[in-house]
DNA sequence: CATGAATGAGTCTTCATTCAT
DNA sequence: CATGAATGAAGACTCATTCAT
């Protein structure tokens, strides 16, 4: 969606206005995120903005877009089990490399929020990309179990997906609870904490609740 | 939080004005809903909305109480269970009344969903009152299950409620999706899709998952 | 300019309100002295104010009337000297008078400083009534002195007259300097302050002054 | 205090903006100066004033500055006598470069005039720079007479210098009306009025009757 | 290709005044 | 005669977008 004026940019001038208008989208509404804020703290003319993007909606879907690669690089970042364990280990490791994502690109994770809670006009287009492919992913999982018996088979996989889904959602905002984070240490992405043994117990009752649900 | 000059208004006044502002403020963020578009619909002068309401603040977080109390108040329309019984039956009403009652009422349902993921300076008054009630409303109930050996005891039940507030939150668009509503229809609130037996079916799949997992 | 309602008023209702309308009108300019807050603050209905008075403006000439009369009322409180007396002895007792007066109702003060210096529509009317007569007061006691060669016979009274207003109206703001007050006990009225031997002393030095400039 | 924005204007426009400005502050209060009716009058787009400005305070700011040095750069305009001569004389020939430049720029004047008297948030901020300067100036004019004895030992300087202060002040108005002139015609400015003789016997009188009251 | 000044519609809010009850 | 709801113009200010340089 960036002209390829942007795209033409120097490295560093590009990140920087990348890096700034993330925050100001993850901080902001996009109604209320402001682009002469951006351009005076990247120190660019405002008139440039309009010759990297389309407009303001073209500049957010091209931070959405950002945002979710990047977290889905990060995810590889984290060694994946091998794809022939048990499919309950599999979503263990995928909660675990979720969370640790969004924990090391902290911005990026809250405009993503930002951006799967908004009312926009082109809101669906963003849910589209994004919850849906998490939720196709989950059935698919399922039914990997499911071939391996690993899966009650009484059970909507359909169901069982947004269940699983809504469930890994929560995980973020509980763990942050139960390591009595403020929000702003969350935001600042304190990796350090990954380390507290809770951190562990919590995606062991997550995972033995949905096992003791969905496992057959 | 109205002014008496609001509570004094003729019945149908207050209430074509309530029902303007209600679909505003469901429609669009607090900063982007605009009082003037509410004044042009409502028929009725600027300054008007300033002889109901000290402020724009004030308009919302009246129409969040608002919200709040008609969900509330529409959820013992629905015959609770016998409070003696298994709390995953009571669970399972609940689950069902709730998402009735947004059924009844998906603007207000629309409205308080933007209420609590908004970021506003005045959230955390929202908040606390909303979403930590229900959270500990689980809880308790987790409680009582505990106590009556309903419920497995080597559960966090703080863990547990928020998986449940969870899943019970996301059970509303589920069912939307299952029944291949467009929003448009599933906002129009038509209760009757509700004789819909797939609706009673998800319910059973998701009472009966959270009982596999979380009983004992 | 009031009406014949608002005379008729009872004694009490009356002067609360002139008292919270006088107040008002001394806090703040003309055109931000708010009906609203006199209305709120008397418990009375705001149309009541168009009974009483035809409009802000006729409130406002009320109360400038009403200010300069308390004001030259309150002068008569302190014992003229005798008509009989050198015209710098009088003088000097009109000064002291003057300034106890405004001391004595310091919002009715504030009032009419704020009416003098205003430009308003209506300015003229207002400064005809209340400054020219301080001047046509100051060139008859003038024309008594020059009869009696108690002034200079070179001088243009009009001019000596502009001198001595001039004078006399930065007293006020003179002596609340040298008595170190606070711009909150200024209008506070402390008139214990009138004993401080610093305020004899400052009359002194300025009639004599006044005396040394223009007498004979 | 104006952005760059405002100062890299074009001349023409940037002194048409102005002159409007301090046209519509000179004769409205601080409150009731509308930024809406000085872009009406210039022919600009509402928003060009908060390229130019901060807020409505900053442009105030900057035409209480801009009158100040005006006026100020005014009075050397009228060559000064030498400092040596004696301080009566010094005085005269300020009082009437005073005049003088307040006539030859009397919207600036008039702006000063009712930012010293205003009652604002700010406005100590400015009296402080202006007011206090002009005081603390007779102050130090009358140190250096005393210093020559050319003035009374026995006074107050402090005292003194108000009088001077007030009667400098006064003598603008009083020459307006002792040439008849109506408030237009002040406000034009009609230097050439200046050499109107009643003008030089004005500054006499006021001069003499200062140097009676105050010289030794 | 970058600039940044200009735009003007839109925001919430205040206020004096009117008029039906 | 008091009431107070309704009015709508006017206020300061923000913002995404355009366009001439």
């Amino acid at each position: 969606m960036p002209t390829q004026t942007f795209l033409n940019l120097p490295t560093q001038k590009r990140e920087a206005f990348t890096r700034l208008a993330l925050l100001e989208f993850a901080d902001h509404d996009y109604a209320n995120a402001s682009l002469t804020k951006i351009v005076t703290r990247a120190g660019i003319a405002k008139g440039s903005v309009y010759q990297y993007f389309a407009d303001k909606q073209e500049l957010f879907l091209y931070l959405v877009d950002l945002a979710q690669q990047t977290l889905l690089g990060a995810l590889s970042d984290f060694s994946p089990p091998s794809l022939s364990t048990d499919i309950w280990v599999t979503l263990r490791w995928q909660m675990s490399a979720s969370v640790r994502a969004a924990m090391a690109y902290p911005i990026h994770a809250q405009l993503l929020r930002r951006a799967y809670t908004a009312t926009l006009p082109f809101r669906e287009e963003i849910v589209a990309r994004g919850q849906l492919a998490a939720h196709q992913h989950y059935v698919a999982l399922l039914q990997q179990g499911a071939a391996r018996s690993e899966v009650r088979l009484d059970l909507d996989l359909e169901v069982a997906a947004s269940f699983i889904a809504a469930v890994v959602n929560e995980v973020g905002t509980l763990l942050i609870a139960r390591l009595g984070l403020t929000p702003e240490e969350a935001v600042a992405g304190d990796l350090a904490r990954f380390d507290d043994p809770r951190t562990e117990q919590l995606f062991d009752q997550v995972i033995d609740v949905l096992r003791h649900g969905l496992a057959s």
